[in-house]
RNA sequence: GGGCCCGUAGCCUAGUGGAUAGGGCAUCUGCCUUCUAAGCAGAGGGUCGCCGGUUCGAAUCCGGCCGGGCCCGCCA
């Protein structure tokens, strides 16, 4: 449909004495909102200022001025617009060799070609496991890099283990205190959990017994004084805690390329402190500590360095991102980061700013919404939140049951990474389907169904069309011909599929999964459409079966290609 | 008090200046001796939070209000 549309700017451009050019022409061409009007629309109300003509007036005459080419199979202006109707045949034959030419790559760009970008998402805390939450944030980061990936950057997915500060000390007193150098071997339980376990514990001894909370501000400093013991236990649990995580995001399919622990760089940051206080950005206050003014700039002041002079979350990222910068030699860096740290990125990149680093502007904070539960808000500390290694579980376990329901003789080996593939895939669209900005409640009990607009739903489709494909056999995919794709279920489902790579680029501008994510549903519900209407093998003629199949050839590279991107596993059976 | 974000049917959501506001869940009606019914076809359900303004044209832009969320110097 990509040449379709150049073919009909091409022909606006000479009709209107090149007044808009081509270019300018293909971004205005929209979709009519019902197929029957025409395959494309140009509206004219640009034209009309530009010409200082009533639109409606300006799709007539320019219809009468117009002589068609092959490939546009009719014209037809419709108040302000001028719609097009393409030739059904070439259609079917443009987009199908497009996709099957290009395969994997249908739907790649090059417009990041040669830039090398970070990504860092996912930011655990060492004190408790990963949560609800953390799901959304891996999953937007994962999505983001795969697009950025395929838009031909070089992407570096980092994690940032916030594995310093006043909440592990709280977990390790806690241990201290109650754990009886227990192990996570000897409770027999996931290691981030056992942490977490301490972690509550504190929170619920702390209400009768306040003085732990002076223990545990003990214990930081004591942390940060590299007293012995100390830093022993801290050790232990930290590798606990780490050790959980990656269990729990190679169940989730998330694999980092970097990992970065705050404790490794929130004492590196003296001389870019320094640097802020020479450049007057960063003063005393009566206190002693170290304040960032940016009040002058819109912003709130940010306090950098504590009084004691012990680091804040802050000291961290101000040399951690330095490094960034110059270690990895990168052109941007992306922080996949809940909105509740709008000010504080803000803050931070006015900070970079304002010393002068040059690389300040490529600094990006994606930000997206919360997570909640019907009875609200997460909270970790309260132990109300919907653990990630519970949720996975869960919906593997549903996953489980479906695919029992319909398959009784399934291997437990084959059933097992079915369930897996299916389980991901329910979460992973649900947390991207909706636009990332947005808050999203989630109601564990009917949140994710395998049903409509789900992974699952996508994956089924796919799974339909490999196994037409299956039974088809070895087969010649035709080139040429298709003048027997001409009905508007296979017309709708060609021109989505020719539709997905501009969806692509669109989530990539916006830095927006969830349009892969419609681009994915349309095209599914095209392909169901199309599937309950016509047989596929059984067609009436070899002619319309080899053109069929290569249809179904074609939807299948498509989900394919835009389930990889949102880090969706396509299986060819369900 | 100030800043940022959100408000579209019982619920979730797409659409951010253009044609009849597009889907899903739930409800109701049909469709499995025919390529996977995790599906398909159809029905009902909308003052696009409210009020004003800009515009030939507003869910979309501007102002005000109402409701919700997040944030506002040594918490991550």
């Amino acid at each position: 449909m990509a040449e379709f549309k150049e073919l009909i700017a091409e022909v606006l451009e000479q009709a209107l004495d090149s007044k808009l050019k081509k270019d300018e022409i293909i971004e205005l061409l929209e979709v009519p909102p019902i197929p029957k009007m025409g395959d494309y629309a140009f509206p004219c109300f640009k034209l009309a200022e530009i010409l200082g003509k009533k639109p409606a007036k300006i799709s007539f005459e320019l219809a009468e001025k117009i002589f068609l080419p092959d490939g546009i199979e009719g014209m037809n202006p419709n108040g302000p617009y001028l719609n097009f109707f393409a030739a059904k045949d070439i259609v079917a034959r443009d987009t199908i060799n497009k996709v099957i030419k290009n395969g994997n790559e249908f739907g790649r760009h090059d417009f990041g070609k040669g830039q090398k970008i970070m990504v860092e998402y996912s930011a655990p805390n060492s004190n408790k496991p990963l949560h609800l939450g953390h799901l959304r944030n891996n999953c937007i980061g994962m999505a983001i890099s795969n697009i950025f990936e395929s838009a031909g950057m070089k992407v570096i997915k980092a994690s940032l283990v916030n594995d310093r500060g006043i909440h592990i000390c709280k977990s390790m007193l806690a241990y201290k205190l109650f754990g009886n150098n227990a192990t996570p071997e000897s409770a027999k339980e996931k290691p981030d959990h056992f942490v977490g376990d301490y972690y509550v514990m504190y929170n619920q001894m702390v209400k009768e017994t306040p003085d732990l909370e002076k223990q545990a501000y003990d214990m930081l400093q004591k942390w940060e004084k590299g007293d012995k013991e100390t830093k022993n236990l801290w050790k232990k649990m930290t590798s606990w805690a780490v050790k959980g995580f990656k269990e729990t995001y190679t169940e989730f399919g998330s694999i980092f390329d970097e990992w970065f622990f705050e404790s490794q760089y929130y004492n590196k940051a003296k001389q870019i402190l320094k640097l802020g206080e020479e450049k007057g950005l960063f003063k005393k206050n009566s206190d002693g500590a170290l304040v960032a003014e940016l009040e002058n700039q819109g912003l709130s002041n940010k306090t950098v360095l504590r009084s004691d002079g012990t680091s804040i979350y802050i000291t961290n990222d101000l040399a951690l991102t330095k490094h960034k910068f110059e270690h990895f030699k990168l052109n941007e860096s992306v922080w996949v980061v809940g909105n509740e740290q709008d000010l504080y990125f803000r803050q931070l990149f006015k900070i970079f700013q304002l010393l002068g680093f040059k690389w300040a502007k490529n600094c990006m904070h994606l930000s997206h919404g919360m997570v909640n539960l019907p009875s609200g808000k997460l909270k970790s500390r309260e132990g109300k939140v919907v653990d990630a290694d519970d949720i996975i579980k869960e919906l593997e376990d549903l996953a489980t049951e479906e695919i029992k329901k319909r398959n009784k003789k399934i291997n437990e080996k084959e059933l097992a990474a079915r369930s897996r593939a299916i389980g991901l895939a329910a979460i992973k669209f649900h947390m991207l389907k909706v636009a990332v900005h947005k808050d999203i409640m989630f109601d564990p009990k009917k949140s994710i169904s395998f049903e409509g607009e789900t992974g699952p739903y996508i994956q089924y489709t796919y799974a339909r069309a490999k196994s037409i494909l299956a039974k088809a056999g070895k087969m010649k995919i035709k080139k040429s011909g298709f003048e027997r794709l001409i009905g508007p279920e296979e017309q709708k489902l060609l021109k989505l599929l020719a539709n997905y790579p501009d969806a692509v680029k669109k989530s990539f501008k916006q830095l927006s999964p969830h349009i892969i994510c419609q681009s994915m549903i349309e095209i599914a519900e095209a392909f169901n459409t199309f599937y309950q209407k016509h047989k596929v093998l059984k067609a009436g003629s070899e002619e319309i079966k080899i053109e069929r199949i290569s249809l179904v050839q074609a939807t299948a590279q498509v989900l394919k290609n835009g389930l990889e991107l949102l880090d969706i596993e396509a299986i060819e059976k369900m």
